[in-house]
DNA sequence: AAACGCAACAACCGCAATTTG
DNA sequence: GCAAATTGCGGTTGTTGCGTT
């Protein structure tokens, strides 16, 4: 992409000189979103400049998938969203954007955000107690402590479970749309146990 | 009401990976 | 095949708002 006349050498992530930093306004967001409606987003370097902003393109193209795309989806997340991310973790580590592929409308900085906020001291509430751990009834019921409740399992359940930390087991019952997804990870991982058909 | 501490989240930074000439 | 440009990722920091003292 070196062009002739251009600065040689790596760039700087962006130019500092005369650039605005910090949080977006209102007319900025209004403003990147048009031009990307209209025009796409080819290249982000030259995009601030086209589209009258004074940012770096890092910063545009942050703000546009973090926030402005139209398919983000905002709001708290549900208990299947952080069941997957607790999963999903185990298996990738802290691979944010491939853990956000699996979640529709979710970001990666959106996922690394509550993975640091919420689920990883929930995990380490789970393995600083005894009391907190999870265990499986003759009578096919599951104690879910994080609930304390107790679920009782239709013959046809399918449910998953997962080792958190060690010897913290974690258990999760899967909607029957999402149970072929499920099955396809066993093959992909093994040390992660599909516990199987309750029938 | 003010000060403080903490949690949540938006945004930045550095670097690796990928693309391009 | 190489070097430079660009993009994308993950770690980290800064800011804000809320609850507590």
């Amino acid at each position: 992409m070196a062009r002739k006349g251009e600065r040689r050498g790596r760039a700087p992530c962006c130019e500092k000189e005369g650039l605005k930093r910090g949080a977006w306004t209102a007319a900025e967001d209004k403003k990147l979103v048009a031009y990307i409606t209209k025009h796409g987003h080819t290249n982000w370097r030259n995009l601030p400049k086209q589209a009258g902003l004074l940012r770096c393109g890092k910063s545009c193209r942050l703000r546009w998938i973090n926030y402005l795309r139209p398919d983000v989806k905002r709001g708290n997340f549900t208990k299947e969203e952080e069941d997957t991310i607790i999963s999903l973790h185990s298996e990738l580590g802290n691979k944010w954007s491939k853990i956000a592929s699996y979640l529709p409308g979710r970001t990666d900085n959106e996922i690394k955000n509550l993975w640091h906020t919420h689920i990883k001291k929930k995990i380490a509430r789970g393995s600083s107690s005894k009391q907190e751990s999870y265990e499986i009834k003759p009578n096919q019921s599951i104690v879910l402590h994080e609930y304390n409740s107790t679920e009782e399992l239709s013959s046809s359940q399918t449910l998953w479970r997962e080792e958190l930390n060690e010897g913290v087991m974690d258990f999760m019952m899967i909607p029957e749309e999402d149970e072929e997804y499920y099955n396809g990870l066993v093959y992909l991982e093994s040390e992660i146990d599909l516990w199987g058909q309750m029938n």
